[in-house]
RNA sequence: GGGCGGCUAGCUCAGUGGGAGAGCGCUUGCCUCACACGCAAGAGGUCGUUGGUUCAAACCCAACGCCGCCCACCA
């Protein structure tokens, strides 16, 4: 295949303009296939499903860095000759995308209850079809290299059916059941949510002590955040070692404003230093107080409806929202003389994550999921070492809430969402099939009604790894490509996401859904807060990208995202990689600028490398290479980004191409060839990085077709320590050349500098050369150089201003090293290897001393 | 209440036992025929505090102080 630059003329502009650059690479890369997995090729395979963004939401910073992160390595992946697999998807996001909808309703005067099930189906699926796939097209954008082939949605016909195989296969081993507990309600949304789906919040709110009298004579004070609950108290409870209260046990107390009588019982959960140390209990509307009430058969009350109103037909509190039913108990408690006080209290309460209504903790009939044998198989396989963590101690954090793993609740009571698979008949049957029954398979019955009831978002997403390949069908893809080797996302979902996956892919699969996990930093706007859109301190990636280029928001984000703690957004790290695509496209118009270079490329040329800043370069970039192949490999990115950068920038071009200016101009083949296969292994290696720029630089060097993507990765392997030290050595003495010649305040160019025999001849006229000075046998008079033994001097400028300065620092530098080395235990104790090494370097300074001192 | 992470140059962050680093910003000099989105030379830091371990601590340990996150059925 013939590939042409995206601009036809070799005359590159002066400027890297990442807009033009940027502008046809990914739909050429897409038409040819080059994302396309192929489930049949000979390759080791490497598969990586992106984590499905909502389907309503728009791309922001954590997509760009998640996403950018896992295309670094399924770019890297392909380049290193694997298979890659890299398939991206939505997810419905039922309880968002469900508000989306009944607010459109709202606007149209409409509820979802008058629209009715089926018509509300049909307009969510419309949504779904127009909102499409924007969101993950914008990672277009960003040069995800996604395999558009393989597109996925939770809600799609497949999955559906992927989503009911699970929940008939988990009914059939009886780990699905029914059954009445105290649940997260969300009155706005009317469903129950999971533990996980709880967003706590600090409130002040009012503790009352409320008095209970006693059967018999006496009474018994609690004390409660909640005093309409009340209304649905069976109990009160004590701590059977409270001295204060051990005699009520067995008690009965009547119950203020409804006049119930309520059983005295002792248990253990009652914290005696809480409140007053006694506890009402309300079996229907808090967790703790069910399981007292499970442990001595209290009654349960349910006193609340489903949109949080009280349900407690009777009372004059009957209907009213659970806020104004709190006022009107509160002041006929006090007007009844049951109100002993009130304190300020602090405490936290719970929230929607996605709606943001206050939770009410009440009874609910809900389908459960039996999560003790998944978790004990996905602990057995951490402990075999199956998922390896980055950072590791996220393992820790996994484990510990495995640890603690309850049942959960997979119901949910929306509209919206994965229906559960259970069908009635008039005869009261029941049928659990993946698909809908024609006919009760008991009695024949045509009249099915289907279970109300969807399941949680989070049940179909655990089947992500599995169920975008097909799953159960053996298809080719599932055979080939699971199990999938990475997954990344951030730390806020390995509990409802990360870990799910790995017990149901232990279950339906039989083995760990990924080796590696990920875990990536979160990006905080600048003022340290979070980043949010309706705080107004959000960044949109697009932006960024409209700005600086995509390249060098990836870059960017190579350099932060696996960072220990959250970074803050700075714009201007942005800004400097920028620069970076710049000096490359630069330092390519350079090389491709030099004559004859249009016939390079010749094998052989590589071969000689008799100049000392040939070996040294080919030597610095191996370096290079293998410090950004570990830090992909090892998901340490800002290590790859970092070395790649200092090598491009500071030795590549400050270094290498000033040294060989001259040569390049001159048409030295050795030279361009060098320089030229240098540059080649630096975009291709940078190439999962900033994917544009290197794919545009890599089509203009001369000889080379195809893709830069589909090249193999680099890995040179010239080592020569040798050609380091001397040419370090002559990088020393131009560095101290310069700052002499800015100290005497001499013309950039000219003067005379003098080495002795000890600065090797090739170290000497490189040095000279690069420092624009005139090396000469003899110089009687000019500044004693510290670096080496020898002397330079300028035509014109002042004196040494730098002298004193310099003496100043080798002395204090010296002392230090002395007083170490004159220390006996260190002598004694340290290793050889490192009291050698600081009695060279005493040596050196002492040296570069008397020099500077036998100049005056 | 339990756990985790952070505190390093003016700002944003690397570094994790033996010579304090980068980008941006700042100072000075340069439009040197790749790049002023640049080149060169600089200034700037008792590495949060206090103890401990060690011949040696930014780095290991302990306590404390802030900042942030995760988990948790004390009303």
């Amino acid at each position: 295949m013939k590939h042409v630059p995206l601009t036809e003329d070799n005359q590159m502009p002066k400027a890297f303009d990442p807009q033009a650059v940027e502008a046809g690479w990914y739909a050429r890369w897409e038409s040819d296939g080059l994302f396309i997995a192929d489930a049949n090729s000979e390759n080791r395979k490497f598969t990586i499903c992106l984590p499905p963004p909502n389907i309503t939401g728009e791309l922001h910073m954590g997509h760009a860095l998640n996403h950018t992160l896992q295309d670094i390595v399924a770019r890297y992946r392909r380049m290193a000759g694997y298979e890659v697999l890299f398939l991206p998807g939505t997810d419905h996001a039922a309880i968002a995308t469900q508000n989306v909808i009944e607010k459109q309703l709202a606007a149209e005067g409409m509820t979802k209850e008058q629209l009715g099930r089926e018509a509300f189906t049909a307009r969510v699926d419309e949504w779904y079809r127009n909102v499409g796939d924007t969101i993950v097209s914008q990672d277009r954008v960003l040069g995800i290299s996604l395999d558009w082939t393989r597109l996925r949605f939770t809600m799609d016909a497949r999955y559906y059916r992927s989503v009911m195989t699970a929940f008939v296969e988990f009914y059939e081993r009886g780990w699905i059941y029914r059954a009445p507990r105290i649940v997260n309600w969300c009155p706005h949304d009317r469903s129950a949510i999971s533990d996980l789906e709880v967003e706590w919040q600090e409130h002040q709110d009012t503790l009352y002590f409320i008095r209970y009298r006693i059967e018999g004579g006496g009474d018994v004070t609690i004390a409660t955040v909640r005093p309409e609950t009340m209304l649905a108290d069976t109990g009160v409870a004590v701590n059977p070692n409270d001295e204060r209260y051990r005699s009520l046990i067995g008690k009965t107390a009547v119950l203020p404003l409804v006049g119930r009588k309520l059983p005295i019982v002792g248990d253990d959960a009652v914290d005696k230093d809480f409140g007053t140390g006694a506890l009402k209990v309300t079996p229907g509307h808090d967790p703790m107080d069910y399981e007292i009430g499970q442990r001595h058969g209290l009654e349960i009350v349910n006193g609340m409806h489903d949109d949080a109103s009280m349900n407690v037909p009777g009372l004059p509190y009957d209907g009213l929202p659970a806020l104004d039913a709190r006022r009107r108990v509160v002041e006929d408690l006090k007007a009844q003389g049951f109100l002993v006080k009130e304190e300020p209290y602090a405490h936290e309460v719970g929230h929607c994550d996605r709606c943001h209504t206050i939770i009410e903790p009440l009874i609910s009939d809900q389908w459960w999921l039996r999560m003790d044998i998944m978790r004990d198989k996905a602990l057995a396989a951490s402990e075999a070492g199956k998922v390896r963590w980055h950072p590791e101690r996220y393992e820790r954090t996994y484990l510990d809430w495995l640890r603690g793993l309850r049942d959960w609740n997979i119901g949910r009571q929306l509209w919206l969402g994965h229906r559960v698979p259970v069908y009635y008949c008039g005869n009261g049957h029941k049928i659990v099939t993946v698909e809908a029954p024609e006919m009760c398979s008991e009695c024949g019955s045509t009249e099915l009604t289907q279970d109300p009831d969807v399941l949680d978002t989070w049940f179909s997403s655990a089947l992500w790894p599995f169920a975008t390949l097909g799953w159960p069908d053996e298809t080719e893809d599932l055979k080939t490509f699971y199990p999938n080797d990475m997954n990344s996302t951030a730390r806020e979902i390995i509990n409802l996401w990360v870990s799910r996956m790995i017990m149901t892919g232990l279950e339906f699969m039989g083995e760990v859904p990924f080796s590696d996990v990920a875990i990536h930093c979160v990006v905080q706007a600048a003022d340290g807060r979070r980043m949010s859109k309706s705080l107004g301190t959000g960044v949109d990636p697009r932006d960024l990208i409209q700005n600086y280029g995509t390249d060098a928001l990836r870059a960017w984000v190579a350099s932060v995202a696996m960072s220990t703690q959250d970074v803050r957004f700075d714009e201007s790290r942005i800004e400097g990689y920028r620069r970076f695509c710049n000096k490359l496209w630069n330092a390519t118009r350079l090389l491709l600028s030099s004559p004859g270079i249009q016939s390079s490329d010749r094998p052989g040329a590589l071969e000689v490398q008799e100049h000392l800043e040939d070996r040294w370069i080919l030597s610095r970039l191996s370096h290079a290479c293998g410090v950004v192949t570990a830090g992909i490999e090892a998901f340490t990115f800002q290590e790859s980004i970092n070395a790649a950068y200092a090598f491009a920038w500071n030795e590549f071009c400050d270094w290498y191409l000033e040294a060989i200016k001259d040569r390049l101009r001159a048409g030295d083949i050795v030279a361009q060839d060098i320089a030229f296969s240098c540059l080649d292994a630096l975009l291709r290696f940078l190439h999962p990085f900033m994917p544009f720029v290197t794919e545009e630089l890599w089509s203009r060097l001369p000889g080379r077709s195809d893709y830069v993507m589909r090249n193999p990765w680099p890995q040179p392997d010239f080592v020569d320590p040798r050609a380091e030290e001397e040419f370090g050595q002559a990088m020393a003495i131009v560095e101290e050349v310069r700052g002499h010649r800015q100290a005497a305040e001499a013309p950039p160019r000219g003067g005379r500098l003098q080495l002795d025999g000890s600065t090797g001849k090739t170290v000497a006229s490189l040095a000279a050369r690069l420092a624009h000075v005139d090396l000469v046998e003899e110089l009687d008079r000019g500044t004693p150089l510290v670096t080496a033994v020898g002397r330079v001097s300028f035509p014109a400028g002042s004196g040494d201003s730098r002298r004193e300065k310099e003496r100043k620092r080798l002395e204090e530098d010296l002392a230090k090293l002395e007083a170490k080395l004159a220390n006996e235990e260190f002598q004694t104790r340290a290793p050889a290897g490192v009291v050698k090494n600081l009695e060279e370097r005493a040596e050196a300074t002492r040296s570069a001393l008397a020099r500077l001192t036998a100049g005056e």
